[in-house]
DNA sequence: TGTTACCCTGTGGTCAGACCACAGTGGTCC
DNA sequence: GGACCACTGTGGTCTGACCACAGGGTAACA
């Protein structure tokens, strides 16, 4: 049984003891790398590389210069580590891009029907904006899917919950270059962005209407009509052989 | 705008796109430190702050040492780093704990009631094999706890979904530590084990008759009882100031 | 006195070099 | 044929150095 504890994981594991401990709160600055590595009797290095991951986990961010915005600061922001993670994890073939949908099939259905019955009703402002943004004729695909991947988000955020929010900016943002080569080769990219364009509306609409099960079934169909139009073999850039597994409302969503 | 490629993002992002285009495949070894920063024409110190970070996300297993084990091989296991992720994000408080509880709801209704409806019925036995070791009586609240976490993935591995399951181990073991203080903090520890018990045979109890309502129902009252039980301000170890949601089966569960 | 210009300091970012521990590999010796 | 052992290549770590950067204080100037 090697006890190994590597130096960096030995940093790491301070420093969530200090998160835990509240020694060290969102905001407040991690110490200079020198002087932690001084204090925890290891290399800078090895402070360095556990400093390297809490930025990946997007726990912090650092800044070079001086003044009170250079550093290490605790920002706390879960939604790019999310999307760093989901995105790896689907180039690596460690999330089969078809469980990327299944889960947002789940997550999303719920999302909005959440949102439906939600009372007070919560503000689709920030969802409202987007669909006006995305409804400009001279968006390239790529910013009209940019624009997409932040509508949907933004309706996780709407719930309130930090954690779906993050997973669902995980979960879009993975599939994005998935998503963009779909709409590359669909027969009429132009048309496609329009159906998405109704789709987004009908949704809002289902929501604000207080319609929970045509927001469920919206949501699932704007979903899984995407994937099934644009998910083929050819289409698909993953070295894998995949398989497109049908996605019925019938069938359960995972 | 500052374009600032740091060094060991230009490392991350090499070895993205050699995931992507299948230059890397799981089981695969990245290259030696040394080889990876002499082609890239970056110092070992950057290479291994990218490794690091991709070590974090659970992508690559990193062993000393010589032969066909040793290197840093691509595993893509994303439950470990997604707990880590979610750990520290919740240490953060960045993940309110009550967020965390509340995705959970959404998650597991949702994979209990289909599993319960899915044909062919799922093995659930890794999850009866745990039932069983939970049944022990000398077992100390840790292990038990520890136990039950095994619990809640393996449901959610049955389902087959490689994302969920990671979400779910996710968010399980990022409030394990709360889960543990909760139980220390309750009137009679022994009790509520063997309640957790019965309702853990419960849930899977109506998954095997197909009662997906039945499931939905028994998963939402253990998670949300539970929660309900042990989470006052004087049992959490957070520092901050925490107000406990009402978990009722009405309202939505996000 | 007010303003401008400059240097100083402390921070993260990076690199080079060195050494260690470790585990296969292959040869050598018995 | 088998046991032993040095070799080699790997990650893990530390040290020291230098750079870029940004803020703050100080000095020079108007």
């Amino acid at each position: 049984m090697p006890v190994e504890p590597r130096a960096w994981e030995l940093v790491l594991r301070h420093i969530e003891r200090e998160l835990l401990d509240g020694s060290l709160r969102p905001g407040d600055h991690l110490p200079p790398e020198r002087t932690l590595a001084a204090d925890l009797g290891v290399g800078r290095s090895s402070v360095r590389e556990a400093v390297r991951v809490l930025e990946g986990f997007g726990l912090i961010r650092t800044q070079t210069g001086s003044g009170p915005s250079a550093g290490a600061i605790i920002v706390a922001t879960p939604q790019g580590g999310m999307s760093a993670l989901m995105r790896l994890q689907v180039a690596a073939q460690g999330f089969p891009v078809a469980d990327i949908v299944k889960t947002r099939l789940l997550l999303e259905t719920q999302i909005a029907s959440g949102l439906a019955e939600a009372s007070p009703a919560p503000s689709l402002d920030a969802a409202a904006t987007l669909l006006t943004a995305m409804d400009d004729d001279g968006l390239t695909p790529a910013e009209f899917l940019a624009l997409d991947a932040q509508f949907h988000v933004a309706l996780a955020e709407a719930s309130g919950n930090q954690v779906v929010t993050a997973m669902m900016a995980g979960l879009r943002d993975a599939v994005e270059s998935y998503a963009l080569a779909g709409l590359a080769a669909v027969a009429d990219p132009h048309r496609m962005l329009g159906r998405l364009r109704a789709e987004h509306h009908g949704i809002v609409e289902a929501i604000e209407t207080g319609d929970a099960a045509a927001a469920r079934i919206r949501v699932h169909a704007h979903i899984a009509g995407y994937y099934a139009e644009t998910h083929s073999p050819s289409t698909t850039h993953s070295p894998s052989a995949e398989r497109a597994p049908e996605l019925s409302e019938e069938t359960p969503t995972w």
